[in-house]
DNA sequence: CTCCCCATGTAACACGTTACATGATTTG
DNA sequence: CAAATCATGTAACGTGTTACATGGGGAG
């Protein structure tokens, strides 16, 4: 369920190599994967394999090969298809709620502590999908106003996440 | 990160066998793991290698022998150690998010059927974290005022976290 | 001269899921 | 009689992370 059709879609946007995938997940906190070596190129094989990209070799004498990746028609309708797959709920692996769950064994000194660290943690993270959502229209403007409203609509969602999250941390710092 | 301390912090309530942690993980939805079989059986294993669980058998002529397993004075430290370990924000896999800025390509009616679909279930886990809940304190009542608050919080954040997703995606169905 | 960027990949490990395997007792 | 519940566990697989390995070019 995978990483595979977020590579799809970015190479929908323009052509890429492997180095060029890895930054874009790097960059991004919301394309939740670690976008590691291993991931990325063994994804992009596969995805040769099953004819949904189609892969150019640059020969440079003085440096390794550039493979440039770009989507095919297969690859396109496979998107598609992906898309109108049924949508299922957020997976949200909450640590923090399992630990406050057992956190009336601490002292009070120690759970405030505990409740600031948070709040600084989850601002740091809201600070970054709201840049990261401003970095992405200045990079790849979006073609129609259809897609603009989806691509707000989905930053709008990850900024609120976390503005929520920080908000009721706060609530119950003071409710304590 | 790890489901070892769901286990301890099951068992700072009372002594259980690997069956009875299964099923306390499989009536959780923010307990995000399966529970299945093999993780809490390994799991157990290892806790009680580290000297954090002690294992009473109970030998049954005809079945198969119960393993109760019981927290020591050491695991009840580790879990409150790991209380007290540096909070990180959330890890929101939002599948859904990523299928949708890419859901340019369909039509409007598809897009809303998605929407529509997407609502739903996103309902469906909102009722189901909202009887756990009550569950939970039903099963489990708070011995203290404080941890009544800190249980409180952490319901109250599971169904806002649903809540808000519902809104916001039927406001977005509004807006195309 | 060192560190970062470009650009490729492999290996080992950790974590988690599904399915397999066994067998008695209770409920419909 | 079939199914669910109790109760244990193993095997195979899939996914994801970290670390390893190589090597040229440019910036400070």
């Amino acid at each position: 369920m995978s990483i595979k059709y977020a590579i799809l879609g970015f190479l929908t946007r323009e052509s890429l190599t492997g180095y060029d995938l890895k930054k874009r997940f790097a960059d991004s906190d919301v394309l939740y994967w670690s976008g590691s070596n291993n991931q990325i190129y063994r994804s992009l094989v596969a995805l040769h394999d099953e004819g949904l990209v189609t892969r150019a070799i640059e020969h440079q004498d003085d440096a390794p090969p550039r493979k440039i990746y770009t989507i095919t028609g297969v690859g396109r309708d496979a998107l598609r298809d992906w898309v109108l797959t049924p949508p299922e709920p957020p997976e949200v692996r909450h640590h923090f709620l399992i630990q406050l769950a057992w956190a009336d064994q601490v002292d009070a000194g120690e759970l405030n502590a505990l409740l600031d660290q948070y709040a600084e943690e989850v601002h740091i993270k809201l600070l970054m999908v709201q840049e990261q959502a401003h970095r992405s229209i200045e990079d790849f403007p979006p073609r129609t106003s259809r897609e603009a409203t989806l691509r707000r609509a989905v930053a709008e969602r990850w900024e609120a996440i976390y503005a929520e999250e920080l908000e009721w941390v706060r609530r119950l710092r003071q409710d304590l």
